[in-house]
DNA sequence: TCCTTTGCTATTGAAACTGTAGCGATGCTA
DNA sequence: TAGCATCGCTACAGTTTCAATAGCAAAGGA
């Protein structure tokens, strides 16, 4: 029997000792990428947020949030609502050709 | 109302006409990254792919691979199981520094 | 005070995932 | 050729997660 994922710090695959398991698991998050990628370039209120992301159900976009914090890649300002921390520019400077890839994929066919 | 994914083809965010969001959204579902990094450097049979995540269920890997597949990023080779295709490489690409920060983010508090 | 907007939680029904068993096909090996 | 193992893949039931709303308390403006 496998574990059961814990639902609030721990990821899947943390286990293994292997940090890119546990952050594929992170990232294959429904969401997750995404709200990642809206916050790519200003911060953004939980509202805001929201629309940017298609109206995405609050519950989940939360609870990802929640996990994206102890992640310790977006960070929650007072005012400002939330944004990347220096880490998670750092995880999109590595996500940064993803874009461009995107393109070329979308013509696709 | 939003219109529920369908469950063969479209990837959510398709309409919106941003291959991004089509592309995130494809990379959000449970298994997908980690299938496709699985893959990144040789190729593998069902099962072994099976073995390399955790045992996944096989049910959600066919439907990952049928998604990949649809999606033209990893083809199935009669006697040599799945693998990459220029695309899905290229993918694999964009991706590169990931590695590196999820060595990063991996020793992170 | 009234009204709005904020971040966030509650709830319920729908959808997705897990874990397991097992099918038919294929390829051994004796 | 019979027996057995392995293959890709599917079926099913139980659990978890998500979607879509509604709505709360707190903060602020008019």
């Amino acid at each position: 029997m496998k574990a059961a994922r814990k639902t609030t710090t721990a990821v899947r695959g943390s286990r293994s000792g292997r940090p890119i398991m546990a952050l594929l698991d992170l990232l294959g998050r429904r969401w997750t990428l995404r709200i990642v990628w809206e916050l790519r370039d200003r911060a953004l209120t939980s509202r805001a947020l929201r629309q940017a992301c298609d109206d995405a159900s609050p519950t989940v976009l939360q609870a990802r949030l929640k996990d994206l914090k102890d992640a310790g890649l977006v960070e929650n300002m007072p005012s400002e609502g939330y944004r990347l921390t220096a880490r998670g520019r750092e995880l999109m400077t590595a996500f940064g050709p993803l874009s461009d890839f995107a393109e070329r994929w979308g013509r696709r066919k």
